[in-house]
DNA sequence: TGCGTATTAAACAAATCAGTTGTATAGTTG
DNA sequence: CAACTATACAACTGATTTGTTTAATACGCA
């Protein structure tokens, strides 16, 4: 209950905007790419299948939002998360889905 | 670290999609207003000044996300928050946007 | 019972709008 | 010059929100 009551429109709209930067299945295999530590464009267009361009575009949304971090090293830049947040929302909502196909579950299960 | 890793494609689009049910602000004030307690269609209409149909459908999504649940009780149909977590996801948005927000105020210090 | 009213949901269309992707190119660094 | 990354542009798609109309259900009252 650390949330103000009722939510400021603007915080609102800030709090759309970070739940989009989040909600894109390619995003989101970046970031667990990048749980095993940072990362280079090329390495991680290649580990998911992705052009750079695409890749990039995709990695400057998530910097964008505060999310990630960039390093640069000579020719490579390397992606980090900076924001440990993400990772306990995406947590959440796989335990959100598992309790809900748990329950999902035992209804077929009670009618065996 | 309770999640799978590499994630499966399959749950990368779940994970997606959820976040992208929460990802609106209509939704957000909907879910907003539910922390009070259920609520019927027409009283959440009014409070966020939006037309009964439309607070109707997004409340249908919220719901087939598994996020709100249903009770009808006469004329009215009583929405409600059945998973608690949604709340915990905002609260930890809100808690990433603070973080950010105070590191840029701190610059901001710095060139004073 | 029958009619009118209130509440909610669904169907349909429309528009809009955002967002993703591809192609080509520029900028940097070794 | 070669390798790596970012940007500009276009295009397209596709998704999503919204409005309008209508259906469905339940209540009240005569």
């Amino acid at each position: 209950m650390t949330l103000p009551h009722p939510l400021p429109d603007d915080l609102v709209e800030l709090i759309a905007r970070r739940f989009r930067a989040i909600a894109e299945p390619m995003r989101i295999r970046l970031l667990d790419h990048l749980r095993d530590g940072e990362a280079t464009v090329g390495e991680l267009s290649e580990a998911i299948d992705a052009s750079q361009q695409n890749v990039s575009k995709h990695l400057a949304v998530l910097a964008d939002a505060g999310v990630l971090g960039r390093r640069k090293d000579g020719n490579h830049v390397y992606y980090r998360i900076v924001d440990e947040g993400v990772l306990s929302l995406c947590e959440g909502v796989c335990g959100s889905l598992r309790r809900q196909l748990k329950g999902l579950s035992a209804l077929v299960d009670l009618g065996a």
